[in-house]
DNA sequence: CTCTGGCACTCTTCGCACGCGAGTGCCAGA
DNA sequence: TCTGGCACTCGCGTGCGAAGAGTGCCAGAG
């Protein structure tokens, strides 16, 4: 319904707009992308497109600027992902590789993305859930008192402590460590509950009480999901949002200090590629002048979390989801190494 | 050399200054204080504490507004700390007794602070290199691979991958867990490395390569400074900052981001109480424009960490003091039940 | 010597009118 | 269907004048 060339004007409206921030007219896009038609002609596609719905002028005798839908349009069918250059890729991997541990890892992520970018990065640390275990350790700090230790597969490493009902030998402790670890170590998460699910039966009944407690001290760590923690970073970068900050960047800040709606965020992005939410299509009101790019990536083939950017819904689209791509790829090797 | 009318009227005008953000006249000051002069005598002082450098004006024709010199004295001569009302000290207590584990305890801390003062809260998390070792693990991941796990008394966790220079069998493995923590469990890192030193000559010299290395391991993670880690929250707070955003807000967010400027700037106040670092008191450049208000906060009697508050230099200073201590105190207890 | 009231002066801020320029919509003709 | 031309709409920057806030200074009173 929308002929070639409007596309096309919609494409040269999305990439001006992007690069100088200002509303662009239709002479200054015959100027900038030889379109070869006159100005005339792109009015009348202009007025097209605002019709169905694309773009939208500010004021009355102003240029136009894309709306959401018109954003939209452009990710699914008017551009590309942006490969990142040979040189750039070098760089994302001699960065990441420097990192000793997990924490910084993520940290590193954070920074890179940002920089890449020039926007707001979040990573989500490697979920829980959907890990494999590499340990379970568990250490006597008093007689009726320990602490857990659980090692996943990523390097995450959580703890809990644990109240037993009754006091706790040394050698029930090794015990139940080493049956512990035969039965789970290398499983996934998901899978636990039903291979431990048997085991207080194996034990005296005056320790079933204090094993069964401990059992359940470690489905609660796996399946805690209010633990599944990210990191962000670039928020100066928010500062380039626009000229009338105030109201736009105070609902963002808020936005990105409360984790949940972070993590929901990424969540909601079940595509396998590269995912881009725009402006309104954010479920959360902060972000409603924001655009969301998230990928998820995993050590092994499969993603254990995600990571993206946030960023005005005016952003260079095919460049950042290269970016976020390629970094999310790099990670991911990162962590299968480690 | 300050007559005692002339530090009231400098009080009044940071008090005025801070409440209505605007600068104050010496009309305005005689009717918000009773001050028992008139207006043209308050001038005539307000032109006195110009010249001494304590209170400027924007513009000629202006009214004045406190220089950093003058919330200096206003802070260390003019105003004391203001205590938390009751209820408001129970609510602090009540939220942090929420806390789970150690991350979960700086967190609230985190959003309890920005909350309280309206500003930007920085928390470390408890220094490493002060507090003393609960217990450290050893665990067999691959035959010449191991994992170090550190526990410290304030419930942290840190863990390193140690590559043996021999494969290590599992009985030495034991042997030297066991070795280790009967000499180093509960005693303060700064004491460890004597404690270690001559823990290679009980083994087997086919041993003690993997000996040393799990030791140097060990020590290094003890130093590593670097891994002094923080949590900031509250930065929607800076939208608050003034009405010139883009210049005043952008480096206060990238400083925010430099970890390393934050940590040095916590790390510089001494004093035992709490410390307050204004304008350009401030080393970094991007936080000229800023107070930061900082106190140690520790498990026993001495400080293992420091948290805080970054805000204009226009910010309640009684108040936030009083919200820094009193959350300091209630964290520490906290973490000594813990 | 200190405080007070009065007065002239300085600047900032706000409202308003005006002109410019960008950009549009529409129309007639190729 | 495309093009060139033309009238029209607005937003934006500028200049000016009035209003208001606040100061500094001075002479006089206590």
């Amino acid at each position: 319904m929308l002929s070639e060339r409007r596309l096309q004007v919609l494409r040269a409206i999305v990439q001006d707009y992007v690069g100088t921030e200002e509303p662009v007219g239709s002479k200054a896009l015959t100027e900038r992308h030889n379109l070869g038609v006159s100005p005339a002609t792109v009015r009348n596609d202009m007025a097209a497109l605002e019709d169905e719905g694309f773009i939208a002028q500010p004021h009355t005798s102003a240029g136009r600027i894309p709306t959401d839908k018109g954003y939209r349009l452009f990710v699914d069918k008017l551009a590309g992902v942006k490969p990142m250059t040979a040189p750039e890729r070098r760089a994302i991997q001699n960065f990441l590789e420097g990192a000793v541990d997990l924490d910084d890892v993520v940290a590193r992520t954070v920074r890179l993305l940002a920089q890449l970018t020039r926007q707001v990065a979040v990573v989500q640390y490697p979920s829980l859930t959907r890990s494999t275990v590499r340990h379970v350790e568990l250490l006597s700090l008093a007689p009726a008192r320990l602490m857990l230790v659980l090692i996943t597969d990523t390097g995450r490493v959580e703890q809990r402590m644990v109240d037993c009902p009754a006091p706790f030998g040394e050698s029930s402790l090794a015990d139940l460590r080493a049956r512990l670890n035969s039965r789970v170590a290398g499983r996934r998460f998901t899978d636990v509950p039903s291979l431990v699910e048997d085991l207080p039966e194996a034990f005296e009944s005056e320790d079933r009480g204090t094993v069964s407690t401990v059992l359940s001290t470690l489905l609660e760590t796996l399946v805690e999901e209010n633990e599944e923690r990210l990191m962000i970073g670039g928020t100066a970068n928010l500062t380039r949002f626009g000229h009338d900050f105030p109201l736009t960047i105070r609902p963002v800040l808020e936005a990105l200090e409360e984790q949940v709606v972070l993590l929901k965020l990424l969540g909601e992005a079940k595509d396998p590629g590269v995912t881009v939410r725009i402006g309104h299509e954010n479920a959360h009101e902060g972000l409603n002048s924001t655009s969301v790019v998230s990928v998820g990536y995993g050590s092994g083939g499969e993603a254990v979390a995600k990571l993206g950017v946030v960023g005005p819904t005016r952003m260079d689209y095919p460049g950042t989801m290269g970016a976020v791509r390629a970094v999310a790829r790099y990670v991911g090797q990162i962590l299968a190494e480690s």
